[in-house]
DNA sequence: ATCGGCTCGCGCAA
DNA sequence: TGCGCGAAGCCGAT
């Protein structure tokens, strides 16, 4: 199958050069398998008769990133970067900011093939390499099934108005993706790069926070570990997904968040698997679908349309104002950041949920909910809740800094959600109670499963 | 156990 | 201009 032409954006009006390559500035789409840049790139390299050179900018000053994130970002690459080798592409890591490690290569390459990314920097990055590169610099969607841009022009208002927009594309965008062949492999190609082999050694040397620990016990990095879980949840929990979107006690969900944070596993790959799925699985395959493009899509347009996604003044008018109402409300409980973080509060289930980010780096997205509206209910105002929400969010999730992290957080505050009735604190934002819990899933199974994964960490 | 009301605004029908 | 309806709810009445 053909790369469809809306994923490919020049991004600069500099003509291809002669040059010794072709780049792929490797950064979000940390893969080797169905990544549309690669192969857009792998396709340019052959009709421009060059080899391709595949570099990854490696920064240990990212923001608010730790030993946890790194060390599953390079269990990640070093697959990338063998399964590539295997393919006769050559692939190197350089140390530095990833736009100018990019530039550096660029030098020598008749054209730069970059992926994309919907956050603020990720986007700079890529504009500053556009201006700045004497050669011709591509863009190739490869993290969304259907490009932004294509599904809407605007920030959506909530899942119901982007989800038609969405699913009128789909038959479009649903078609798998051909590897193509490298005519002129580049592994003899002298340059020098990390290396990948001693993990441990490279995360030493990096100047990373190391108060936050790997979770490799529970999620290990890499596309064929993402590829082997997700056919263990069609195989095992897919046919109870539709039921169980509210049971965190149960492990009925795919978990490929962080791979897809990472760019480890593609979208369209997990949308085709469950497409072909038995027919009588319907309810749950659509299920999936709903979470997986809908509204993972949905979260990507709010980062892309949506200036201000990472503060408090991004959430509705209708919200800020009824927030603004119950400022002044008195607060049962208040615990600052490091009680939070210490999951050590007055609420059980609560603390459950924090242990279980804490220790694994993962969280039920029912519970994500309920975390994020008890940190809005216990602090002195929404303000300072949503930011400590927001950093102890990209603090301890894999999938932390992810534009669904951001749309998540501001959902919390009345983000692609309505009013309810007025109450105390929540104003007309949705509220959301532990009796809640106990009413509709097995709250108590669901602090004994992560009371024994605790156990089972340290 | 189940149901209606709460409450906002988008997008479509008219 | 009117109206249906919605990312995962709560609460009180029956």
């Amino acid at each position: 199958m053909s790369i469809q032409p809306t994923r490919i954006q020049p991004l600069n009006d500099v003509d291809v050069r002669k040059g010794e390559y072709v780049l792929y500035w490797m950064q979000q789409s940390q893969r080797s398998a169905y990544n549309h840049a690669l192969e857009y790139a792998v396709q340019q390299a052959n009709k421009q008769d060059r080899m391709l050179l595949v570099v990854f900018g490696l920064m240990d000053d990212y923001p608010e990133a730790n030993l946890r994130h790194y060390t599953f970002m390079l269990e990640g690459l070093k697959e990338t970067l063998a399964t590539l080798t295997s393919r006769g592409i050559k692939m190197v890591l350089r140390l530095g900011h990833p736009p100018e490690v990019a530039l550096k290569l660029g030098r020598r390459a008749s054209m730069i093939v970059c992926d994309r990314g919907y956050l603020k920097h990720q986007r700079a990055w890529r504009e500053q390499v556009a201006q700045e590169a004497n050669c011709r610099v591509v863009q190739v969607e490869s993290d969304v099934v259907v490009p932004v841009e294509v599904v809407s022009d605007k920030a959506e208002y909530a899942a119901r108005t982007i989800r038609p927009k969405i699913n009128r594309q789909l038959e479009t965008y649903l078609v798998g993706l051909k590897q193509t062949r490298i005519k002129n492999p580049s592994l003899g190609f002298k340059i020098k790069g990390i290396d990948l082999d001693d993990t441990e050694g490279l995360l030493r040397k990096l100047n990373l926070d190391p108060s936050v620990p790997p979770v490799s016990r529970f999620f290990k990095g890499g596309t064929s570990r993402a590829g082997k879980r997700f056919e263990g949840f069609i195989r095992h929990r897919l046919k109870h997904y539709d039921q169980h979107s509210n049971q965190p006690q149960t492990n009925d969900i795919s978990h490929m968040s962080p791979y897809l944070h990472f760019g480890q596993i593609s979208p369209l790959y997990l949308a085709l698997k469950i497409c072909r799925a038995p027919d009588f699985l319907k309810a749950a395959k659509e299920a999936y679908i709903e979470e997986l493009v809908v509204r993972h899509e949905l979260a990507m347009n709010f980062a892309f349309y949506t200036a201000n996604y990472d503060v408090y003044s991004c959430i509705p008018g209708w919200a800020q104002k009824t927030l603004a109402d119950h400022q002044q409300d008195k607060r049962d409980y208040v615990y600052n950041r490091r009680q939070l973080e210490n999951a050590d509060t007055h609420d059980p289930y609560w603390n459950a949920c924090m242990l279980e980010m804490k220790h694994t780096g993962f969280m039920h997205n029912y519970m994500r909910m309920y975390w994020g509206k008890k940190i809005l209910e216990w602090s002195a105002t929404p303000q300072k809740a949503y930011r400590t929400t927001l950093a102890i969010n990209n603090k301890y999730f894999l999938d932390g800094r992810d534009a669904n992290s951001y749309t998540g957080v501001a959902w919390i505050y009345g983000v692609h959600d309505r009013a309810w009735s007025e109450r105390s604190i929540f104003g007309k934002t949705r509220y959301m109670a532990a009796s809640g819990l106990e009413r509709k899933c097995d709250i108590a199974a669901y602090v004994k499963k992560v009371a024994d994964l605790v156990r089972s960490a340290i």
